[in-house]
This record gives C-alpha cells, structure tokens and sequence, in this order.
DNA sequence: ACCCAGGGTCATA
DNA sequence: TATGACCATGGG
C-alpha cells in the first residue's frame, strides 16, 4: 500500500494474459457474423447478443441479403433478447446496405481490402448505428485491421489505475495507450479482450471489492 | 426492487 | 462541444 509499484499498460497485459490466457477474440464464426455482434452488443450484457445471434442462425438470417430481404419489424423480434431490439433492427439493415454498396455483400469478409484502414473507419462511421468504438471492433476482429478498441471498461479500468485522465476523447484514449504498447495485430487483439474479462468480474461501475485480486500492484485502483 | 451490460443517435444549449 | 433523454432485454 505505501508503496505501491507505478502500473503501466504493459504491466496490465502481462498480468492479465498471466492469469486469463489467451482470449481468442471475436466469439464469431466469420467476419459477418463479428459485424454483427459489434452492433448487437452495444451497450448489451454479450449473453444477450448470443442468443439473438442464435436467433438469427436458426432463421437462416445470418447473410446480409437474407437480412435485407427480411421486413425490418420481423428482424427486429429476432433481435428481441439483445434489447433495443428496433434500434438495432435499423442499425443492422444500415450495416448490410453498405457492405452491399461496398460490393462484398457475398464475402464482407473482403471489406476495405488493398484499401487504407483510416480510410476506411471514416466510412464505417457515415454507417448509421456505427460509432468510434464498433467501427474499431469491425476493423480489428472482422478485417484484421491494427486499431486499438475502446470501450466502457478500457476507460473505467485505466482511470482507477491512474492511466487515464479522467476527461479524454476516444481517440486520446488510443493514443495514450498507444504509446505505451505494441501497437501490432496480436497484442490489440489480446488487450481488448482481456480488458473486457477483467472489466465482467471485476469493474462495476460501483466498485465492490476494495482491492483488485489480478492487479494488486494498485491497491487503491478498486478501492 | 434495484443495478448493470463489450454504445449510438438525436435534440437542445 | 457538451450534456441529457432515449432505446429494452436478461442476469445478478
């Protein structure tokens, strides 16, 4: 407690890939279904988004002209469990109306290939339902694309360790992460993912336990 | 009966 | 540019 070693990003992984282990991110089984779940899982327990994904599987919806085809109000109750079930019916649609504009509606697996990666994002955000965070998640776990994610937890997570400021854009965000880390495929792959495992156990909103078993360096972080 | 979840849009100031 | 309301289900 008196004195505690200062934690730094690299400290974070290596702790957290210690004692979790490989992620293995997306839970997807093509880069379709990833975009999908980006958008499903907005502000979304990813419980939820399985069974909707599931939903979507059983219907044989899972393809985006399958979605297209299907009137709005009929996706949307497949889409029921993962709540803000019209909102995401909509987003959905917007989603599978681009990738049939970009052309890869049959692979979208092939979006924004031989094409620059910021160039890109700036399309995905013009995307409705499509903001900072989701155009990362696609970028990253659907296209293989080197961006850094940032979610709910990488910000609580990185302000109760003192990594961040308690005010500070998303892109600041990336930034100052960036700087701290390899910024290659398999590390933003890995530190995304292992955020968000610790964030489920272990980052309420209203912390609960005063002292973080995983990253106990920072006795105050939880507190 | 709360609290929370792998955000984003839109209206308003 | 910066808040606040709104969207909604399911689990702890």
């Amino acid at each position: 407690m008196a004195d505690s070693p200062v934690i730094r990003w690299p400290l974070v992984y290596e702790r957290l890939h210690a004692h979790f282990g490989a992620q293995d991110w997306w839970p997807a089984q093509s880069p379709f279904e990833v975009m999908v779940g980006a958008i499903l899982t907005q502000n979304t327990a990813w419980r939820n988004v399985e069974l909707a994904i599931a939903a979507l599987r059983a219907a044989d919806a899972l393809a985006v002209f399958a979605i297209l085809h299907m009137a709005e109000g009929d996706l949307a109750q497949l889409l029921r469990p993962a709540g803000y079930f019209r909102v995401k019916a909509k987003r959905l649609r917007a989603l599978c109306a681009f990738l049939v504009a970009q052309g890869v509606a049959e692979d979208p697996g092939q979006l924004g290939r031989g094409q620059d990666p910021a160039v890109l994002r700036q399309d995905l955000l013009r995307v409705h339902g499509v903001g900072e965070e989701t155009a990362d998640a696609i970028l990253l776990y659907a296209l293989d694309a080197p961006v850094l994610v940032v979610d709910a937890y990488t910000r609580r997570i990185g302000k109760r360790l003192g990594l961040l400021p308690e005010k500070a854009s998303y892109g600041e965000i990336q930034s100052a992460i960036a700087a701290e880390i390899p910024v290659n495929l398999a590390v933003l792959n890995e530190l995304h993912a292992l955020l968000v495992q610790l964030g489920k156990e272990h980052c309420r909103p209203r912390p609960r336990c005063e002292l973080c078993p995983l990253l106990s360096l920072c006795p105050h972080a939880y507190a």
